[in-house]
DNA sequence: GTCTATATGCAGATAGAC
DNA sequence: GTCTATCTGCATATAGAC
């Protein structure tokens, strides 16, 4: 009998997986290395998962649905001055990161292995289409917290704040210099939220 | 006697390098694959380079100092609209991205690595360096090539612009888009236009 | 079902023949 | 100085004993 459901052993090894690579990057991320972090032999790895990069597909999907989720989440509170909730929810941002460098880190290199492997190429385009969706819904929310209406086109927009939330967190991740990130970011926030005005109420 | 100095091998074990992993990753990047790439027998590689990561060190700061080559040569043409100007510098990268996208990628592994291994660390910090020292030079080209004064803080402007540039190509490499990506840089363009005034003369 | 033991291949690095 | 042949170790994946 088993002491654990493969179901359940997958996911083990998915959050084992996870935390090795978002500690020691994505090569020390080894069928060995993962397996011995979640205390299991060898064998099951393959028992779980047909191959390593079935891991790694699986990987993509649940932490863009955990990232997704979280930036759900965090756009709650404040209420009032327009820019000043939209750099707050930036600051909100930089400070997850500078909690958790290991994790964005690991991001990238998912996003750039599977740009780097044919296999895995539309996983690639899916991580970025639901950031972009992520990030539409942000704008969405932080627009109906605080009564405003976009004037500008809001894919465009939510691409830009993709790109800058990306942008932010390679500088960051390179130069740890989280004044000056949150100075760039500033500047971003200004322009945004001129790019909306009070809304007009419609009872 | 040498068919070719060991310098030359140095350099060309270099190139080699570059093609090799710009086209297949860096993890393709083997001792093999390089020598393989060069002509040249395995034992060549250890008798120009101590190791594989001394290869990646020079490798870094060679393409630093090419990046920083092409972009200090790109901002030459136009005067007039300083809008138009910025944008224009920020096509011209895009066009060069599309056209070199496995060269950038490859950037971006570079970095990631170094971050990923303790021996390399410093390397990380110093490409950032030398990106926001590019950007500076840049800001002020475009500045005095259309007689403008920046109103902003240089460093943190410069600092902005290398988040633009990370945040337009981790995006851009992951959906090839490139319309979305300069309707992005667009509405970024428009904002750091807004932060300089003419310029006074003097004389 | 589970895990030990192994097959197979390629990595970085080097010894030693020429 | 140069390059062939090899050392050593670790990777993914699996066969087969329990």
């Amino acid at each position: 009998m088993a002491r654990m459901s493969a179901d359940a052993r997958r996911a083990e090894l998915l959050q084992a997986a996870l935390r090795v690579m978002s500690r020691d990057g994505i090569a020390a991320g080894t069928t060995r290395a993962i397996v011995a972090e979640a205390g299991m032999p060898l064998a099951t790895f393959h028992y779980c998962f047909r191959s390593r990069n079935e891991l790694l597909r699986e990987l993509i999907t649940l932490l863009t649905t955990m990232e997704r989720q979280a930036a759900t989440e965090a756009m709650t509170p404040s209420g009032g001055d327009f820019r000043e909730t939209l750099r707050q929810a930036l600051r909100g941002y930089v400070g997850h990161l500078a909690a958790n460098p290991g994790h964005e880190l690991f991001l990238f290199e998912l996003n750039h292995f599977a740009l780097r492997t044919p296999e895995l190429h539309d996983l690639a385009d899916e991580q970025y289409r639901k950031y972009y969706e992520t990030a539409t819904e942000l704008l969405e929310a932080a627009a109906e917290l605080c009564d405003m209406e976009w004037k500008a086109d809001l894919p465009v927009l939510a691409r830009f704040v993709v790109t800058l939330i990306d942008g932010a967190t390679t500088t960051w991740l390179a130069d740890r210099d989280t004044e000056a990130t949150l100075a760039a970011l500033d500047i971003a926030a200004d322009h945004v939220a001129a790019l909306a005005t009070p809304r007009t109420r419609s009872v």
